[in-house]
DNA sequence: GTGAAAGCGCTAACAC
DNA sequence: GTGTTAGCGCTTTCAC
């Protein structure tokens, strides 16, 4: 008969346990002497405290380890010290966007300066509802919208509710009067196109993002006024979406209207990119044949042997002049309706 | 004398006000002529409830466009219901990188199905502790680490506060047990270097990354073990970043030191889109003359004319279970302290 | 300058 | 099943 061991259990699997106290306020003033409402306001920096009381309850703090709990120090406050981002679900690679990634990042890195937080909302297509519910619920004290499309409107009632900024303009006029940050996109296609012009540029074509978005229909209206001032034609244009494969097909489509364009407008450095594929498989020289620029100083724009010549719209600070603007609204200040953000064109060797 | 008109100011610059009321628990309550406690049982789903008093709640929910307080609720039940996501500075690029992109993304995606919500922490380098005190301020109920350096430990005396998950392995075996969610890099790296010898490569070299991150030394050490289990030579080497240039950089390096080589596993999809840069401007063919392996299945590995063979690690699905194994902890289950996600060998051109 | 007391809006025993 | 009563941990009048 075989002795049976049972092995002590090394377990690979566990659950979680707290083994930390969390101190409160209330042990932080007994600690320092003094009354909670006192070592309160030594917390928030109220002015007219003792030296001496600053200096205790701060010891007592420190020697606790304590930190305050933001949740109650909300509720008491009526404020939530959270701004939402709300970011459209359906964008499967919304984050693969440099554009949104930049935004974003730039707004958390804004933010991570203040006392406010980033939440990311992943706007649900199946209850549109949630979202608004959960921006009412006291979840945040301003919200950021980052999509451009149609469903924006919807977002807007939001705005009763609670201060929100979008990201680029929306396209129709909205009843809200919506707060908004963007780039000049009329501008910013203008110099972009009038570059190509300056350039030699006889002919010149546009790929264009989609005409729901008002940086699409905008920056085919920067080209169009561009080429009327210089007294050229403004037939060649066609319209995608602003990816690397839209970009791709749209210049396909412009090869077979017509093989006579030296210049091109693509109004994103992703579209652009893809365009530049297609003319390298049909033997064309850029800029040689086909001078382009474009918008956005993103990893399309920069990262191949063909730098382009193109606007950078400074997503970097796009999103932290979001996020400042959200918490001056926030905050009661006034606030301008529309925010442009600073544009600048890069020249690279694509024109 | 003329008239002075003073126009009608039209102002471009406002201050928000808030247009709408918010109901309380209280109101509804109220209406439904039910006490407090009752309309709470009712939102939040206890069992033994007339459907009449569910109806009366509900129909004065509906009423009153009633919308829980999250903050007060979360005081209640001391919890937060949110998931920080920690981001390093430093990074300065961070979002770019569309490995976090994809896996914040999916964690956001998976969590917008439950009652969480991701916050974005960014990491301050000028005051570390403050992360820290924010995960400890009762800010969330759980952590998502992304970053994979040195400074990782330093998060790990925050799992006694609230659970951590860690996205990928810290380097060094930490005192504090911490959860992980990861592929096996050692497989993963095995797989993509056998395909090399499978195909018939007879010198196999690699650019690994920085090996002070645990991504970096398993993937060598997998590219190692196939080699020996081939019987072939494992001397060559090159350390890099993980990133674009850098790996254009180490294919130079290698160069120089063998024109030998015939089959390269780059640890990332990054490195090996750079190096395939520098082989093509030596005028050596992908993959006829060098056959390339790598991992990440992103758009480095897919967006090019020559799509990479490459181990998928569908960090789509990795963040969505770094997000459920941490919800898993924050309620009390039995975790696995490593779960590994499933990679898949995706054949390209490449090799 | 500091303390006492009254909430913030909700949840959760505990009674009935 | 439902109401009553305490809080959750903090801020903030209002006295002194």
């Amino acid at each position: 008969m075989s002795e049976i061991t049972t092995p002590r259990e090394t377990p690979d699997h566990t659950t979680w346990k707290q083994s930390d106290v969390v101190p409160t306020l209330d042990m932080v003033a007994a600690l320092a002497g003094v009354s909670r409402s006192t070592a309160s306001r030594v917390l928030n920096g109220s002015p007219q405290i003792t030296q001496a009381t600053v200096d205790a309850v701060t010891a007592a703090v420190d020697q606790l380890n304590y930190v305050p709990n933001r949740v109650a120090r909300n509720l008491a406050r009526r404020s939530t010290q959270m701004i939402a981002v709300v970011i459209p679900e359906h964008t499967a690679a919304f984050f693969a966007d440099p554009y949104f990634a930049s935004i974003i990042q730039s707004a958390a890195r804004y933010l991570s300066s203040t006392d406010y937080t980033l939440t990311l909302l992943v706007a649900s297509e199946a209850d549109p509802d949630k979202t608004r519910r959960f921006l009412r619920g006291g979840n945040a004290d301003g919200a950021l919208i980052l999509s451009h499309h149609i469903g924006d409107r919807d977002y807007l009632n939001l705005a009763r509710s609670i201060p929100v900024v979008f990201a680029g303009r929306p396209l129709e006029p909205m009843d809200g009067d919506p707060y908004i940050v963007d780039i000049d996109n009329v501008a910013a296609s203008k110099v972009a196109t009038r570059h190509l012009v300056q350039r030699g540029c006889r002919r010149i074509a546009t790929i264009t993002g989609p005409l729901e978005m008002s940086a699409g229909v905008d920056r085919v209206d920067g080209w169009r006024a561009a080429l009327e001032e210089a007294g050229q034609e403004t037939d060649l244009i066609e319209v995608s979406d602003f990816s690397y494969e839209g970009g791709a097909a749209a210049a396909e489509r412009l090869l077979e209207r017509s093989r006579e364009f030296d210049g091109l407008f693509a109004a994103s450095a992703k579209m652009a990119a893809g365009a530049i594929s297609t003319f390298k498989r049909e033997g064309l020289r850029v800029p040689d044949d086909i001078a382009v620029t474009t918008i956005d100083n993103d990893f399309f724009a920069r990262n191949s042997d063909l730098p382009l010549t193109t606007v950078d719209q400074h997503t970097g600070m796009k999103g932290a002049v979001i996020a400042e603007t959200l918490i001056r609204l926030i905050n009661g200040e006034t606030v301008e309706r529309i925010t442009y953000v600073p544009t600048e064109l890069i020249i690279g060797t694509s024109a």
